[in-house]
DNA sequence: CTCATATAGTACGGAAATCATAATATATGG
DNA sequence: CCATATATTATGATTTCCGTACTATATGAG
């Protein structure tokens, strides 16, 4: 949907290359600021940036097990087993037996804590509110859609470079 | 264009609503992708996270003293002394004694490792190459634009953050 | 069923990283 | 020249990381 014609005379291809690098450039500095602004809420917290990580994929990713953890935060499974403790001693998750398999355990989010997290978020979301409604409903389309793309492009490079081992 | 049951014709409360609630979702969901695409590159090079990041903005935001650094990343000034060390080991940075102030140290991204960096990234480069080829001009630059103001609501509110001290 | 082997999670311990504090060197203003 | 402030690093206590080994459970073969 988002395909126009290309091979039109209207068509810069230098006009389009800058606004390519613009936003490869773009999406560096964004996830440097993303990751700074999640290094302040963890500070708040009293968390580490990868207990954080590890919370929001849990909080995403509805209950998983260490493992199934450990693989997609890209974790040695003895150095989550650290984490999860000092999550558990911070009222973050809890760990239980699974039903089915007894040797796994299903970790998941309290939602007691909540609240605070989302109180810090807070500023970050209202600003992206702001942000958002100065755009269309395409435009917020576009940019939906750009987003879960490179999400998956950087899904697929991550695991071509995981499978590798050079 | 469709008509909706509640109210304006041009702008739809509810969609626009889903619109950005999904645009904030797939943003936390490209930040932790994108953490982990990092991670398996630091991996890689025998770097952690915090050294990858370091040398991302020293990278970016050229020549830089070490307390600039610290703050720019919210390090504590004697972890980035560590990290600093392991850089200069692994001949990533020099440490230059600043012309004006001697007491600052000017660090400096060594072009030579440079090709490593870029070879590992290549995958997702490539990746979003071929993404940004479905787009349109115009629609590059909505997206580019929002990546810039969406950095700039991530700066300020990690300043709000870092500033109150609760 | 019994045994061998595989798998999930964790305990342990050495190596490394972090960070508060102190120390050193230089700058700046009076 | 002196007092104070600032840039960076050294030191050492604490915490984290992760390779290895261990326990418990699961699975498959005979």
């Amino acid at each position: 949907m988002e395909q126009t014609s290309s091979g039109d005379a209207r068509h810069d291809p230098r006009g389009r290359r800058r606004a390519g690098n613009d936003i490869k450039a773009a999406l560096r500095d964004l996830r440097i600021q993303l990751a700074l602004l999640n290094h302040q809420v963890g500070g708040k917290l009293a968390l580490k940036d990868v207990d954080l990580d590890c919370l929001d994929v849990l909080a995403r990713s509805g209950p998983l097990t260490p493992s199934t953890l450990a693989r997609q935060a890209g974790l040695h499974p003895a150095t989550l087993t650290g984490i999860l403790d000092r999550l558990e001693r911070g009222g973050w998750i809890t760990r239980d037996r699974a039903r089915g398999d007894r040797r796994s355990i299903s970790i998941r989010v309290l939602p007691d804590r909540g609240v605070e997290v989302f109180r810090l978020y807070q500023p970050m979301i209202s600003a992206m509110d702001d942000l958002l409604d100065g755009y269309s409903e395409e435009e917020l389309d576009v940019i939906a859609g750009f987003l879960r793309r490179s999400t998956e492009a950087g899904r697929t490079s991550t695991e071509k470079l995981a499978g590798q081992d050079s």
